[in-house]
DNA sequence: CAGAAGATCTGC
DNA sequence: CAGATCTTCTGC
């Protein structure tokens, strides 16, 4: 399903919605997947309680969550009731609304960065806990199929910034100049 | 009920 | 590399 993401469009209906309504947005590059109970970097290890019980209801459903005390994260719940699992939408390639994904990015931002990394992707669309529980297929944020079934290669590698060893390669993406940085060095400690 | 950690990003 | 900054979870 991750893989799957790779390609689709990630979009926000801005302004008074309906007909000729603007839109902002992008083409999804990078995502990461987050499995149910037995995936120690998943919110959803625990039991389905707090805020990732949202993880364990309904597919095509938004879990949006705020940490680091700064950025929100957004995620595309992907798999049956009960089981806990989704998708970190991880980077944007900008297609659509630029201007308004830059509002609130440092002014020294290149254009193709200001929707690469999750926290970026989320203040470039105004996404917030406003979302969390929100429908992804005719929400105000929604994901479109591809215009094309070519999407190029789908790389793979361990997911990024989880403070439990996991090497499973969860993380997948697309080759874009938006894709977000590589891992980090891990930090002795 | 207090304390710590966290699926991050930025600027120094 | 540390600081920002707050929600969630854990342990007592």
């Amino acid at each position: 399903m991750a893989r799957d993401l790779l390609g689709c469009y990630l979009v926000r209906r801005r302004g008074r919605g309906d007909v000729g309504g603007r839109i902002s947005g992008g083409r999804i590059v990078e995502v990461e997947a987050y499995g149910g109970p037995g995936d120690p970097g998943s919110h959803a290890d625990r039991a389905p309680n707090g805020r990732a019980s949202i993880m364990f209801g309904e597919p095509g459903i938004a879990y949006v969550y705020f940490t680091y005390g700064m950025h929100h994260c957004m995620n595309a719940v992907c798999d049956r009731v009960g089981q806990g699992s989704a998708v970190l939408i991880r980077a944007l390639e900008p297609v659509w609304g630029a201007r308004a994904m830059r509002l609130g990015a440092p002014t020294n931002l290149a254009d193709h960065l200001v929707a690469s990394g999750p926290g970026r992707l989320c203040r470039a669309l105004r996404i917030d806990k406003r979302l969390n529980g929100s429908d992804l297929v005719n929400g105000t944020v929604r994901i479109l199929p591809p215009d094309t079934t070519e999407r190029g290669e789908i790389h793979d590698g361990i997911r990024i910034g989880l403070t439990s060893d996991d090497e499973r390669p969860w993380r997948f993406w697309l080759d874009s100049p938006s894709v977000s940085r590589s891992p980090r060095p891990r930090s002795r400690r």
